[in-house]
This record gives C-alpha cells, structure tokens and sequence, in this order.
DNA sequence: ACCTGCCATTTACACCAGTTAACGGGATGC
DNA sequence: GCATCCCGTTAACTGGTGTAAATGGCAGGT
C-alpha cells in the first residue's frame, strides 16, 4: 500500500517565482492526475468536475480543482475530500499525512497487543491505579521486559 | 460484534424542532467524545479544544466542536478533521468511511477500559512479556490495587 | 490568414466554515 | 445567601473556501 508515495516536488511552477513549496496534498492530487487517468492524456479539470457532479456527489469547479493540484489551496471541506477519493479510487484517508498514519499504527498495535489474553488481563487491572502507581507499575514491566530480553519499544504518546 | 454503530441518535435535541436527524458525522463525533474519555466524565469541548492546539494542531473553538457534535455543522475542513482524528486516536478515515468507523468502534469498546493514557503504556509496555512474568506483575498490580482501596473486580468480561 | 472551440490559468466575489463574545445554569466556596 | 468559576449553548461576525466569469494560449477546421 506504501508503494504510491508522491514525494519532491510537482515542479508545476510556471512562473519561474517559486515561493509555494506546493503542500502535500497538492504532491498527492497531483500524483492522481498523473496516475489516474483516461487511454490518453490526461482527465481535465471540466471532466472531473462534471464527472463528481454528475456521480451525485458535490457541486465542484474545474478552476477549483486546478487549486488543489497546484497548491494554491489546500485545506479542502470533507465533502470535497470525499468527492475525490471517490473519483479516483482512493480511500479518503489517501490524502492525509503520513505522520498521523504512523500514530495510528501504533495505537492499531496496541490494540492488537491487547487480544493477548493475559497483557489484556494486566491492562483491565491496571484501570483505576494512580498515575504514581502506574508509573511504578511500567518501571517494574521495564526491568522485566530487561531481563526477558526484550526491546527497549518507544512508547510514544500524545496530549498531556 | 459489538454493534456499537453511532446511528441516527438525534434524541440531544433541546429546542423542540427536531428537523435535522444530525448526520453520520456528528453521530461519530459523538461517539467518541463518549467512548474515548478520561477516567471520570468526559472531555469538555474546551479541553479538547486546548489539547489539540498544544499538540500543535489547528486553532479549533470549542464552541465549534459542540456544534460538530451536535450537527449543528458538518463539512469540517482537512486540517480540522485530522486534528481530530489525532486527538481521539482514530484514523482520518474513520470520519468517512462507515466499514472502518464499525472496526475502529470495536476497538474503541475495548480500549475503553483503559481510559487514561497511562494505563495505555502500561499495556504497551507488557505487551511481549512471558505469561509468567504477566501473572507475576499482574499480582503486582493487584497488591497496589488493594493500597489504594480499589475493588477487587473480576477480570471477567465487561459488557457495555 | 481568420474563426472556433477547448483548456489551463487568473481574478473578483459569494457564502459557508469557523471564531469570538455573550448568555444561562449548575456547582463550589466564602 | 451571594459571589465565583466552569461548562454548554447560542448569536453575531470574520475570513477563507469554493464559484463564476474573464483572459490568454493552443490546435484544428475552413
């Protein structure tokens, strides 16, 4: 699935002022252009308005869609978003970062982790404990999982 | 299983006219606001709003997240929609797609036992341990359990 | 050559996503 | 009992997303 990474630069500048680096949307809109596509050429920008229109999805305009590929907007509504991935054949998530979908995979890990009967069982009895005592709890897993022989994992988490 | 599915709810109205069924959108939004929640009560729209803009997100008002979760608006922005997706530990995807959001809920269902983040490392942290070692810091647990004049409840199962 | 038509690109503007600020109620403290 | 604080809710407003229309270039037809 990590095969289509739409990365560099679209280098679609025409200008010759090259301010914009052109986010990563624009990279992954632009890829499905690219990639996506009828026998010949390319689809125009009309062409995938009308054909969004028409498949019962959004009002959205061809100059519009030129934007989002050229990255003089990003930042779409999720309609618009839906809109897309539908048209070319991606999940909706295709056009969020990446970084979120490693944190996600983490989260999706643990969670597997947790179909192991018995981590499942410490975590239910963990609930409830005190942060201190939680604290001592995973130090005491730490020494453990030392002398299990087991990897020193990067238990990265976020807010707070 | 667990037929957790967010669904046609409605029932928040409060000003009697009760035209809008509020969309599948705010129905998941709902969800997780009840299901991913700190270890009493739930997030305020205020908390949730702060978090996510320390965790580097994008500026979001509270008053705008109440108005998601009540239908009030849907049709959030990219960036709006991956903020929030990262605050409650779900795929982007999970906003659009009903087949992922049905997974991710049953997940969800699960994790809902280890509502603060702490118990979450705890379980990461013992997760590839020996099952002697997990009984052994399982007892562990239970010891501290005892100390802080917590219930010593079954390790059964818990329906919702 | 001129005209015609399609397309990418640009500009000006409308409307709706999102914010700020104010209101009301329930809980806690003095 | 009154003051204070916090939170949910609502309303008025701002700004950027998204549209419509104008511009210019390129290809083919006559």
């Amino acid at each position: 699935m990590a095969d289509v990474r739409p990365e560099g630069d679209g280098a679609a500048d025409s200008t010759g002022a090259g301010a914009a680096p052109a986010g990563p949307l624009a990279a992954k809109v632009d890829h499905l252009f690219r990639t996506v596509r009828p026998a010949k050429g390319e689809y125009s920008y009309e062409h995938v308005a009308t054909a969004i229109r028409e498949a019962g999805g959004p009002t959205i305009s061809a100059a519009y869609l030129w934007m989002l590929r050229n990255g003089k907007r990003d930042n779409p509504t999720m309609r618009h978003l839906e809109a897309l991935a539908s048209f070319f054949g991606v999940p909706p998530g295709y056009f969020f970062d990446d970084a979120l979908a490693a944190r996600v995979d983490d989260q999706l890990a643990l969670l597997a982790t947790l179909r192991d009967v018995d981590v499942r069982r410490v975590a239910l009895r963990a609930s409830g404990l005190s942060s201190e005592s939680l604290s001592t709890i995973a130090e005491m897993i730490e020494r453990v999982r030392e002398l299990e022989g087991l990897p020193e994992r990067a238990t990265e988490e976020h807010q707070d």
